[in-house]
DNA sequence: TTGATCTATCTGTTATAACGACTATCCTTC
DNA sequence: GAAGGATAGTCGTTATAACAGATAGATCAA
């Protein structure tokens, strides 16, 4: 990975480089993460599911609700289920109240994935804010929740 | 669109509800630029190329300068160039001095089309961060920046 | 009941991203 | 000045993203 450290971001108007900067640092958490999960050959949006179904009911999801919950947004839950169906994952199952609805339920080789991956995530999420005292953190966060509330 | 506009994310760890709040914003935030562009049958990819080039040497920018210059990390300049080329939005030439590099330069089109984009890009961006402060703002910038520095 | 409409998911298709291998050119060193 | 290695860009291939349309089941109104 070609982690080039860009410093900062030439803009004229604070928000236009306030914005470029939210893009750069994104990329390169992100890139770091997606690293991690390569080597347990699972994308972020893999994960993201994973995550969500085993902290959703245990007896599965409709993929209705897996695609509302996801961290970035996805057209298209039907293959990213697919993907993890192959990999014996998760699995699906109609259920008999809506014959629509497909509940997608994590496997125990997806909840052993996610417990092979909770340390190190935490550890390098640890490790990509700590720099970062208490409080910056909580401004951090609290900064980025009020840029998607706009009024 | 479906822009869901998520309140906040659960997550055990500080740091972790950091990172997912940092990608969730970063997601809306590109999608309605994503929007604004894709009126003018741009990516933000591409759109990024023409700013590179318009702000570079009148002479053109070789493919290698335009990796190392994106916002986000991107392996495949050749391709993204073709797009832009096709349109008509940039157009290549072999250097004399070295006859690997190909410089890349923004034509009289190109350039129109960002001249277009300006203000609506600008103006999109200051709405987004209508709510700051001008101390938010620069704070906001500080911790993004920060995020990016290890040690 | 019977359409009409809505909903949940799936499928087809095209565009783009990601990863590697490949070609041409330049540079270094002996 | 020839060989080995570095560098710039291209191309092949696979995987995923994005968008639109299709299908099957549910719901509602008359």
């Amino acid at each position: 990975m070609a982690n080039r450290t860009r410093k900062s971001v030439r803009a004229a108007q604070p928000e236009a480089a306030t914005y470029l900067e939210l893009l750069v640092t994104q990329d390169q958490l992100l890139s770091e993460v997606t690293a991690l999960f390569a080597g347990h050959d699972l994308t972020p949006q893999q994960y993201n599911v994973l995550r969500i179904l085993r902290g959703g009911d245990a007896g599965g999801l409709p993929c209705q609700v897996i695609g509302e919950r996801m961290i970035q947004r996805v057209p298209d839950v039907t293959r990213l289920v697919d993907r993890l169906e192959a990999a014996k994952l998760v699995e699906r199952a109609r259920t008999p109240e809506d014959r629509r609805v497909v509940l997608v339920r994590i496997t125990a080789a997806g909840r052993d994935v996610l417990a092979r991956l909770d340390a190190p995530v935490d550890a390098l999420h640890k490790q990509q804010f700590a720099t970062f005292s208490s409080t910056e953190l909580t401004e951090l966060q609290r900064l980025l929740v009020k840029a998607r509330e706009r009024r």
